[in-house]
DNA sequence: TGTACATCAGTGAACGCGCGTTCACTGATGTAC
DNA sequence: TGTACATCAGTGAACGCGCGTTCACTGATGTAC
């Protein structure tokens, strides 16, 4: 039954694509391969045919999730400031709170790739460091260095909420956390912008 | 072999001891039974004299270790601005960083405590509402709410910069996150400081 | 273009292993009189 | 205070289960001529 070249591929893009959804809704130990290969239509066993391990599945899988997640950002940046704020905004909103899948992979998996093996640490930096560099809008400050550490403040206000909302068992307690957590970044990114800009702020 | 009152409850409290330092080492999937029992001196059939699961261990142990997380932020905030500020730059510092033992539970165990069973996200939840009543410094600001808002907006800063730095595999991307939001946050404490207070300041 | 054959994607069963949990047993502790 | 007995903390082996991984096999695909 062997396929063809290309619904080989097809199948290879399909797993990925599986593995980094169940990974970011159950975790990376918490999630089979029977489990993800059932998902993706095919029986467990085939899956050496694609990786050499479950590690270099990890691996793969989140990189590419996050080129999807840095992709999203990316366009937002484009956009212009109105554009960003929103997609912050979207990012800590409840809505994607309550859905498990909406999840970015860095606060899904937070703490399990700090843990995880050399290859996937590696992919998670350079992940993080094409999300930092998305996120960097020269225009915004008064210099790069200046745009960049407003980037990583953002970043990290948005994956501690993004935490915090997710382990609180109280919607009130976790609304708070969201809610004022975009407060502070909408009043940061307008209080620091650097040239006024033309779109039209919130 | 039956133990006295007295080395019953030592026995418990150092699993629940040894239990909480191997979940922030491990994770909770990733530590066993016979580890943390093995860790404390004991032979891992006798776990079920303490506990019902392993789920209540998770709820109870992370309880206790959150209490004393929550315990030296009070002391801190007691002590008043000046060890507030230290006290949170010795949590972002690059030494705790280092020291898989010296990350919050929190930090810690993030993602996996958003997918624990019922006990543990309540218990979770108490915890994450006394780490933010313990850092709402009422003199701080300008009012109790206003307050309260600085310390869930910090404290998702310093989630969020503490799970980035332990994610990245780059010590110089994880230095600067590290020291950036440790100096917005002490920009931050220092502008919105309602009531000026004796301390020295940094 | 057609044929013969090597390749290999996918199947389904099996492997060893570590997990959480259970259990029969031991013997010091705590209790009842 | 002393004795008889029930309790139960801790041991060590076993349980079933799901895990990541391996393997013999199938048969369509891709290649060589």
């Amino acid at each position: 039954m062997k396929k063809s070249r290309a619904e080989t591929a097809e199948t290879r893009r399909r797993i990925l694509e599986v593995a980094a959804r169940e990974f970011r809704r159950n975790g990376i130990l918490g999630t089979g391969l029977a489990e993800i290969m059932s998902a993706a239509g095919l029986s467990h066993g085939g899956f050496y045919r694609h990786f050499a391990s479950k590690d270099q599945l990890v691996a793969e899988a989140f990189a590419a999730d996050m080129d999807t997640f840095v992709g999203s950002a990316k366009a937002a940046v484009e956009q212009g400031e109105y554009a960003i704020l929103k997609h912050m905004e979207n990012y800590l909103s409840s809505e994607r709170r309550d859905d498990c899948l909406g999840q970015c992979p860095i606060s899904a998996l937070g703490s399990e790739l700090s843990r995880a093996d050399g290859e996937t640490r590696g992919a998670a930096s350079r992940s993080v460091r094409k999300l930092i560099d998305a996120l960097t809008v020269p225009g915004h400050s008064k210099n790069l260095a200046s745009a960049r550490a407003d980037a990583i403040a953002a970043l990290s206000s948005l994956i501690g909420a993004a935490t915090l909302s997710r382990i609180v068992d109280d919607r009130k307690l976790s609304d708070a956390i969201l809610s004022e957590t975009k407060k502070r970044l909408a009043a940061r990114r307008s209080k620091s912008r650097f040239k006024p800009d033309t779109s039209n702020g919130k």
